[in-house]
DNA sequence: TTGTAAGCGTTATCAC
DNA sequence: GTGATAACGCTTACAA
């Protein structure tokens, strides 16, 4: 029940043309189309266009019609950056993992996107490696980016990063590990306990000989160190070592059990891996050493991938609701974006023992 | 050899004190340390610390020291979406791949991160699943967040996306396929050429009969269609078909020969799988029931995934040099960014057929 | 070497 | 329901 449309038409003509204002200067013609050009074939102001798009509800029937017309011809694509900037919310999550061939942090990766792309947000994800002063330097460029939330695997950062992430004042959630004193959010399992527990499920099977072979990163370590410790507690026997520097792979498997066999002295039982990709590289070089597992070698692995239920025999290993952390994640960051509610501020997850032929 | 410190520290003494300048009014008291804060606590303006930052021989090393300190002090980070939005730079470099949890394109993207990084520029990775209507929601997304180039999966993408890449005006580089036509650069392999190439493959190795297992995407699909043709014009014979519309899993390579076997009448020969997962569970199915692999069933998989040399028998499988594509696709869009040079835009790194056990 | 002024393209806050 | 106007925190001329 406004000015009808013909009236508006007629101002987007007056006084607003290009040529009856003061020349643009210097910048070039187009950096792309702005609110105000849309606006203009809309016979709109600026403001009206931003009101549109954010709030249909704000702007008349007729109006919205035109503005969505002018959009479609402009090839409109609203300019995130300068909407970020001047709300101070900028609709980004940051995301950071040790690796995203990992499948481990992938699926959970995958399942975090999901919950949080439902909520119009958008993730920067980065990779850290397992090196923790490069995290140091990602925090911050991630941080340039004025996330709205942030997403850190591990609960172990330095000083610095602390107090970056402090100071930023956005919610964070540390995942895949479990902590009393978290940044902010917390959604993970205990690593210590994982050992134990697999400790104990050696032990029980009547094990009284074990070794570890382990990838480089300090969770995996973790598990690896309460495994002996539990399992020397409970058979007096101290595991053999096979540690690798770098990331997990099949190889390092294969060579892990020939270094436990060849230069630490382990003569059979149960071998602890710190991954599935490592335990099917044990399982592997076991059988082509004539090994039979889990006779000679038993074999218990971690993270349970998709191909362990199909080796033969299957791997026993540890398995973790890798969605499960993603999903918890994605709700605990957008409960304090939309309510800044405090409740559960850590989540233990858990694992799980999954037995099968390995061991 | 410009005014001496002390100098400088009067100045930001006076006449720059919140109390006596107009109150800021309104806004909340802080949300964030800005360049000017910084600026005012070493005694320079706000223009002195931008420079600093971006360029210290600029600056002399007295102020540099200052500003270094008032920084530490304070614990700036720098707002990068502002800084993007004077610039129209955002160092940002959007990638859309269809799914993070497949290693393949995990692998790729690797490396791709780790080229572009080097360069100072960030990822904002997205999945687009397999479903080509919702990449261009994504793609509006990123651009919206105005990234300096752009990294797509595929070749095929909507007339919206097009206009909306082209009207964006930044580097786009097509990996993971190859096409004459491509939106800027192109990085990848035929998929036609593949399937052709195992088809010859097999028919030369004898085989008489064929089977295909694929997964639901377009590219798996047309690598599928290609064998099938040219096992017919070499053999004469029809492929039979398992297709599934999801993504690839053990569990379908399973089913997958199970239905070839009783519902499409297939009776042994060779089976060409759209992944190595799925001609793993294709081997496994096959094994279970009794089948000698390759003897009855030949196995022929795609990806040369790690555990693929590893299976018994090993999987027969087409290789591609998955970090290369990342590496190419960097190289190519940083010598866009930065020279804007115009060479080789189409490039195809090829594949390779890897015979193993299975076949 | 340093500072001033004018944007960048939005959103927020008021008026009308 | 719509429009001015002032931020948002930087970078880019241009001046000193």
């Amino acid at each position: 029940m406004n000015s009808p449309a013909p009236d508006r038409m007629m101002r987007a003509m007056d006084g607003k043309d290009d040529h009856d204002r003061p020349a643009p200067a210097k910048r070039p013609a187009s950096r792309g189309v702005t609110m105000e050009a849309v606006g203009r074939l809309a016979g709109v102001s600026q403001v009206t266009v931003s009101r549109a798009l954010s709030d249909p509800s704000k702007v008349s029937p007729a109006t919205m019609e035109r503005i969505r017309e002018a959009i479609e011809l402009t090839g409109y694509v609203p300019n995130a950056l300068a909407g970020a900037l001047a709300s101070s919310r900028s609709r980004l999550v940051s995301a950071l993992v040790p690796s995203i061939t990992n499948v481990v942090y992938a699926s959970m990766i995958q399942a975090f996107g999901a919950g949080i792309r439902d909520s119009g947000y958008q993730i920067m994800l980065s990779e850290t490696g397992f090196a923790p002063q490069d995290e140091e330097a990602l925090v911050a460029a991630h941080l340039s980016r004025r996330p709205d939330a942030m997403l850190l695997t591990g609960i172990h950062h330095s000083a610095r990063t602390r107090r970056m992430l402090l100071g930023a004042g956005i919610p964070v959630v540390e995942v895949w590990d479990i902590t009393d004193s978290p940044i902010d959010l917390c959604v993970g399992f205990s690593h210590i306990e994982t050992g134990r527990a697999v400790a104990d499920y050696a032990a029980d099977a009547g094990h009284r000989r074990a070794g570890v072979v382990s990838a480089g990163d300090e969770r995996a370590r973790r598990r690896m160190a309460a495994f002996t410790e539990r399992f020397r507690a409970r058979t007096g026997a101290t595991a053999a070592q096979a540690l690798f520097p770098a990331q997990a792979s099949l190889e390092c498997g294969r060579e892990g059990l020939a270094r436990l066999i060849e230069a630490e002295g382990f003569t059979g039982g149960v071998v602890f891996c710190s991954s599935d990709l490592l335990a099917h590289g044990v399982l592997i070089e076991a059988q082509s050493r004539g090994l039979d597992v889990p006779g000679e070698v038993a074999v218990i692995g971690f993270g349970d991938q998709d191909f362990s239920p199909w080796t033969s025999p299957g791997i026993t290993t540890v398995r973790v609701d890798r969605p499960a952390f993603g999903h918890a994640a994605a709700r605990g960051l957008l409960a304090r974006l939309q309510g800044g509610s405090a409740e559960t501020t850590v989540i233990d997850l858990g694992f799980e023992i999954v037995p099968r032929g390995s061991s």
